[in-house]
This record gives structure tokens, sequence and C-alpha cells, in this order.
DNA sequence: ATCCAGGAGTGAC
DNA sequence: GTCACTCCTGGA
């Protein structure tokens, strides 16, 4: 068990921010997370954070996972005081962190996520997590299954993938799952790579566009100025800055406020 | 019913 | 380079 105080952090606007689609609220402060082949409880009162998991684990995996090492106060500090719309967006997502996930676990999910809804993306990635990947007990008992690796996705066959609920995208996985298996793409290649290189190289891949490939390079790999531009942030775009997006003035921390913005519009548009 | 939800591939111009 | 069209699926 590990407990900390952290400000500019909460648990409940993390998993509501939509990057992460295997944590989910299981009572009104407690949440549950798997990533890459972990498990993890956590409990969230005021700025006091409960980590279900030895201090091992949380030094070693989870304190990176959340970004703990990083200061959001400054980028929210750093927002034009007068672009009331971006302040009120900041404020409202200010617990909000851009987790540091996984990549392959990044390109499978955000293949997904095109053309798809939340509720759905979750459903679809269960249920090949609990086809292809290995199942796991957690230290409290807790049944799960970690993320399938690109070899177990790459013996499905589409059909397979289709009866996952993944549709016309369960080529792109597969295509995608078998490139990674055989070594032709490699990923601890592109983790090495500048954010315009690993852009690029993700958009060889079958099913990879423009914002799915942001969507990886700021979820799993940490580019903060990647800025990925979906139907709701364009949309909003549109009507907050008709002159354009001032990303000049953001340089570098463009993807810390497309989560903030993304938060917001997501709240406000029930 | 038609449209669209956190898009991308394809072919036509 | 920019359209228009298509691709699963299901909820409004």
């Amino acid at each position: 068990m590990v407990v900390k105080e952290i400000p500019y952090f909460d648990l409940s606007e993390i998993c509501d921010s939509g990057q992460c689609f295997r944590m989910e609220r299981i009572t009104e402060n407690e949440f549950q997370i798997r990533a890459e082949d972990k498990y993890l409880r956590a409990t969230q009162e005021g700025e006091t954070v409960r980590f279900d998991c030895s201090e091992e684990e949380f030094e070693t995996f989870w304190k990176h996972y959340f970004d703990l090492e990083r200061d959001y106060g400054i980028y929210i500090e750093a927002i034009d005081p007068e672009d009331t719309y971006l302040k009120t967006a900041a404020e409202l997502g200010s617990g909000i962190r851009i987790l540091n996930q996984d990549l392959w676990e990044m390109i499978v999910s955000f293949l997904i996520s095109q053309q798809n809804n939340i509720f759905r993306i979750r459903k679809c990635i269960d249920r090949i997590s609990r086809r292809y990947g290995e199942e796991k007990r957690a230290a409290d008992g807790t049944v799960y299954h970690a993320f399938p690796t690109a070899e177990a996705l790459s013996q499905a066959t589409e059909e397979e993938l289709r009866d996952c609920n993944l549709g016309y995208r369960a080529k792109y996985v597969r295509d995608t799952a078998l490139r990674v298996a055989s070594g032709e793409v490699d990923l601890a290649v592109i983790r090495k790579m500048t954010y315009p290189e690993a852009r690029e190289e993700l958009l060889k891949l079958y099913g990879v566009g423009v914002k799915v490939a942001d969507c990886i390079c700021l979820m799993a790999l940490h580019e903060l100025s990647a800025f990925p531009v979906d139907t709701h942030i364009r949309q909003a775009l549109e009507k907050h800055y008709p002159g354009g997006f001032p990303a000049k003035r953001y340089g570098g921390m463009e993807g810390v406020l497309q989560q903030y913005i993304f938060y917001y519009e997501l709240i406000h548009k029930e």
C-alpha cells in the first residue's frame, strides 16, 4: 500500500479523459487500472491517493505510468490569462495527467478507436484481452488478463477479431500485429525516435492516419507536442479559435492542452 | 429511418 | 492535393 499527497492529480478526471481504455471506476472514488500485464486498485480522497501495490511496484512502474514526476502546475500557469475558454477547461481538468502507456497497447487501442466510441472501444479491448491476453492473478486474488502481445494477436484470424466486435478495424489490427511480430516493424526503434520520425513511421502502419498517429505519440511516446485533432477537438477549435489555435505560444505542451479541451468538451456535451 | 461515434483506405479527378 | 465513397456496429 502506497499513500501519497499529489497536487494536480485526479483519478476520476484521468479515467474520464479517455486516454486509457482499461481504467474503470469501481465506486465513486475507487478505480481499477490494467496496464500492460499489471493490475492496480487506487483510491482518491482529496489530494490523497492510495495505490494498492508494493512500494517497489509503485516506484518502478506506477509512478512513471501516472507521470507523477512532472509538475502540471507549470502547464496551467502558462495559459494565457485572457483565454478564458482554455483557462476554464484547464481548471476543470487540472487533475489530468498524460499517462505513460505502452506503445504496442496504444497502437492497437487507437486503431480500434477510429469511428468508434469510448464505451465500445473498452468492450473491444476487454474482449481481445480475454481471448488473447495471458490470464493473471493480482495479489488480492483478482483475475484479469494482460494486454495481448503482438505475437498472440498475429495468431488470430480476421474473422476471430471481428468476433471481438472490431468490425472493419480487424484487418488493421491483424496486419499490424503480423508486422510487429515478424520484426518488420521494430517498436524499440520507434520508441527512440524523435516525434516527427516516430509519427512518420507510425503513419506507415495499415489503419494509422494522422489523428491515430498523434494519439499514439502523445499517450505512448509522451510527446507532449502532439496535438491529436478528432471531430470533437476540431469543432471546439472552430468555435473558440476561429483564427487558429495559438500552437506557437504553447509549443511543447499542446498535448496537455488538448486533453484539457477534450475533457471539457466531453463533460459539457451532456 | 438516417446519421454518426475520438478515422482511414481507396480510387477518381 | 482534395474530394466522395466505403467500411462494422449500435444507439439516438
